[in-house]
DNA sequence: CGAGCCATTTACATCGATGTAATCGCCGTG
DNA sequence: CACGGCGATTACATCGATGTAAATGGCTCG
């Protein structure tokens, strides 16, 4: 009684065999609707629920998925995970949600489905993994990388156009007459990650402006959050001749770099310009405004799912694709918007 | 080939049996040197991993809990996630990470473990569940309640003493000399819920003031997003005589309360004061930074996931434990700080 | 040299659900 | 009246891992 009741239970409640309660719970066409009804009072009055590890052992499936992101509270992948969530279960799947924390063995363990193989694949949204890290992956595990383009080519990949978004946003910095911008959290060399692509695009821009690019103008970050934006506006601020404008690679960045420049007193923009990346949530709502790229969500989101569950599909499908996902910048205070 | 391997492949290609296997990846103290290198080997040589359904199937349970919240980019709920998670991990748990949107339906259906017992427990974080809901659940699965106090005493459940806490931040209000404070997401009616409770707090707090309570300064809002406490504080702001003080909440009301404020050209806290709850990472970093009630977010997450696997360890456990977390009111900007 | 002990290993059954293929029972038809 | 056909139902094997209990084998000690 206090057991929980199985499917054998059920059968001998009604009085039929476990297949015929198996059948009805599939809704296996031909069952008789007689017996569909008889079935289904036993299991509401056993108060039976399908054990899944039983299912999912049969039929090889779990139906779960699992999104791999390196930190809940950065924003921009709370809200992308929301996404992902509703576009999942709109598809009968559910979503295991997992933090990487950016680290480098985490993101490992999720190109591995982690010690756990619960789930029928992953999308995994890398920052600290090597190209090489690829080599090593178990092909049975489907796959989709976010953000981050994988170097290898060999696996399912969704982001925006890095490159061309930051030549934009400089563009438009360009445009309102700013000429000394500062770019933070940028990576002039090292791997294609994402700092590196944006940090390209803006190296682009300057260039088609016949301006000239300034190393120390890029300043690296050790995190992508609000207190290192703090940090490195007011370090950039300290400098001569200062900056004019502030590219920051996310909207966290961005909003302690606001906080920072309110504090010792620069007016945004007045004194100075400052855009973001993400267009997170708290962006449309700071004092000033964050002006910002804004990545489409939603349809990374979709086409993340859709093509995870293609290759759960048919594991072995065509070629890997490269989704570029849509995206617009969103002109707010912090560019006189 | 293709296939994944099974314990019995790595144990031909061992040359043991399927158990002696089981037994290595076990940690089973019996089992020689010699013998456990060879199986290890075996393991990476055919990139074994354990097949999670199998082993649930056989020990009846996951390893794995759930927690749903209402919306992961309300950022107090990505932020608890968080922690829950990194709690959770280190217990060797994984966390299943649901929204229900604060739909009841979906908080129901988390309360009888989804339709996929996948989970060894639950951590819920109501907000339209009805006490009655409660007695219709399945006993079998353990849960804990978070935020919302069970009327029904019969579920664990933690939070912090919402009473006191909204008590504690209008006394501060009252402390610098505010006699007009509205309460924004407030409820004077209703169920004891956590926006129920606070306003009560709220009210004691005038009380022991002798200051009367005014009913039409308590709004209620639709959801606790930016946009509501932004409308909130737009429409209140409209009466005479204006209210010297907004009591949010939660912060997302206040920072998008803050931020009409500012469009209409109201200063704080230099014409009236605002205060928040929840602490979120985005109110240190606001421009004026947020006043607010901090619940000690790492506590609650502690003290829940241990509830949970007591609980999952020992069903039949005691008597449901009510554990009080602690908060603490931090003073920034928006009251002068 | 045999009994007894202990560390190590193994055979077997089992967890719960479902795919396969077989069986059952009923109807209509030649 | 026998038979083909078909819808409904069932028996059985199986997915992968592990608990139980028993077997194996080496070693000590009387």
């Amino acid at each position: 009684m206090a057991a929980r009741p199985r499917l054998k239970d059920v059968a001998e409640y009604a009085g039929v065999s476990p297949k015929t309660v198996s059948n009805v719970i599939n809704n296996y066409e031909h069952v008789s609707e007689q017996t569909r009804t008889v079935v289904q009072e036993a299991i509401d009055a056993l108060g039976y629920r399908v054990n899944m590890a039983g299912r999912q052992l049969r039929q090889g499936r779990t139906g779960m998925i699992t999104l791999a992101v390196p930190e809940l509270d950065v924003a921009y992948f709370a809200e992308l995970a929301k996404h992902v969530m509703n576009e999942a279960t709109g598809r009968g799947h559910t979503v295991l949600l997992h933090q990487t924390g950016a680290v480098r063995e985490r993101e490992l363990a999720a190109l591995h489905g982690f010690d756990a193989q619960f789930s029928d694949g992953v999308i995994l949204s890398p920052l600290a993994l090597d190209p090489r890290d690829f080599a090593t992956r178990d092909r049975r595990l489907p796959v989709v990388l976010l953000g981050e383009r994988s170097l290898e080519g060999s696996t399912d990949h969704i982001g925006i156009d890095n490159v061309r978004a930051a030549r934009e946003a400089t563009e438009h910095l360009l445009s309102r007459g700013r000429r000394r911008i500062a770019v933070i959290g940028g990576a002039v060399r090292g791997r294609q990650g994402t700092d590196r692509l944006r940090t390209d695009g803006y190296r682009e821009a300057l260039k088609a402006a016949g301006l000239p690019f300034e190393d120390d103008l890029v300043l690296p970050v050790d995190a992508y959050h609000w207190h290192d934006g703090a940090r490195a506006a007011t370090s950039l601020m300290r400098r001569e001749p200062r900056p004019d404008a502030l590219l920051c690679l996310n909207d966290h960045l961005a909003l302690g770099a606001l906080r920072a420049l309110h504090e010792q007193g620069h007016s945004v923009p007045a004194d100075l310009d400052v855009v973001g990346f993400d267009d997170i949530e708290a962006s449309r709502f700071s004092v000033p405004s964050l002006t910002t790229v804004a990545p489409d969500k939603q349809e990374i989101a979709r086409a993340a799912v859709s093509l995870l569950l293609e290759r759960i599909d048919d594991p072995a499908a065509t070629t890997p694709q490269d989704h570029v996902a849509g995206h617009r910048i969103i002109v707010r205070e912090t560019t006189g918007g």
